[in-house]
DNA sequence: GCCGATTTGTCCGTATGTATC
DNA sequence: CGATACATACGGACAAATCGG
């Protein structure tokens, strides 16, 4: 399954970075030598270690070449930065999930709910409540907003596995881009109650809410996921222009 | 001062965007009109539109068009997803910062802080604490350690100020990337008294931790950020590949 | 300190593929 | 089906930074 050219490239650096082949801070080949090993255009290879770079894996220096700035230690991330469902990067770390629906319903976006999560005012919504555990321990509080135009035919069922499978698979739909905020907020009774947390010990917690858009270009949904204190961890890499 | 082509447009094509020059949801104009009104070639133009999609401001669609996903509201952004210091985000913001040292010391990197920080063992640093506030209030308490070698001749009074201004214009050091990891901690005493929190109000708070690199490929910095969690917002956009 | 070889950065033009309408 | 729009890929030219002689 080629998909790209330079996805190719991307992937196959990568794991040899993962693997090792090139230690920490040593320089990968040249430009003009991978263009020769992998038999491509210069700005096909430079698109693939451009994506590299954005990872955080090396750092181009001009002039030098390239250097790997890889380290795992990564290796237990559980919310990184990239767009994954709950159970593909439960998946990626070898873990049990497990989901299960607290709540399922549906009606219409009021004012103040239009303000919070931008959807406008009106729109009919599916609003979903889940409990996400993993290795039998629950750790994610969700709060799903799914627009009903966008995500026709949502069913309960289809909520204690993955929505993002059906909307992908059946209804076909291209996830694009979901824009996040991280805050911390106090714990409420029902977070206690369902993840099991006391306020003594903590009363606060992680909170990663998100509009995420499909390739029509609509914000079909807005989630809010409350994350247990103790195991979160939000991974990412900045680099300056 | 221009730059490079390709910044030059992404920054105009920025500021019309937020200026709502096209309103949400609307199409750009093709990469063929914007080729013409930019007079550049078509790598150009796309590398611009490739960092407005980065940034979460739009959306490329094959086939349709650009679509214009911006809204605003982000405009109270304190952390967002680049590397800014908090003189600069301050600034930005048009708010009064203020940064008082409360300790500053040099020591050389056990066994214990190597395997937190990511330094190799024995390596000499700066370390200090920083308070930083926002119009008179104290919102984030700094673990800031400093490698030695790529930071000479650092002080308390540069510490008092900029460090970053004192990095890129006094040592002409360029910085390039930050790993960071975002995690939510137990308040200490310390936290407690210098950002004046209550326990009995929040008792965790979010904590960013970072590697810095400059760009000669070394790690130069490592910082723990103890952020009150009231005033703590990390914003950030997902792009699925 | 200069020069030349190497390496990455920017930019251009063109051709072809693929999705939308 | 054709026109339009974005996506991928190639090749070439010159600039800028690094490094060794």
């Amino acid at each position: 399954m080629p998909k790209s050219i330079y996805e190719n490239i991307y992937r196959d650096l990568k794991e040899k970075i993962e693997n090792n082949t090139f230690s920490y801070q040593e320089l990968l080949p040249s430009e003009n030598t991978l263009i020769q090993t992998y038999n491509c255009s210069r700005n096909t290879l430079r698109r693939a270690v451009g994506l590299l770079v954005t990872d955080g894996y090396v750092q181009t220096i001009q002039g030098k070449g390239v250097r790997n700035i890889y380290r795992p230690a990564e290796q237990t991330a559980f919310t990184i930065g990239e767009i994954e469902s709950f159970q593909e990067s439960a998946m990626r770390n070898g873990q049990k999930p497990k989901t299960r629906v607290l709540l399922f319903t549906e009606f219409r976006v009021d004012k103040n709910l239009a303000l919070k999560t931008g959807f406008s005012e009106n729109a009919e919504i599916y609003y979903i409540q889940r409990l996400h555990y993993l290795d039998e321990q629950p750790l994610i509080l969700n709060h799903n907003y799914f627009l009903k135009e966008s995500v026709p035919g949502l069913t309960k069922e289809i909520a204690e596995n993955s929505i993002y499978n059906y909307l992908e698979n059946e209804l076909n739909m291209t996830i694009v881009n979901s824009k996040r905020i991280i805050t911390v907020e106090k714990i409420t009774e029902i977070d206690e109650k369902y993840l099991k947390l006391n306020a003594k010990d903590y009363n606060c917690m992680a909170v990663v809410s998100s509009q995420t858009f499909n390739s029509s270009g609509i914000m079909f949904e807005y989630t809010q996921s409350r994350h247990r204190p103790d195991y979160f961890r939000f991974y990412d890499n900045a680099v300056r222009k």
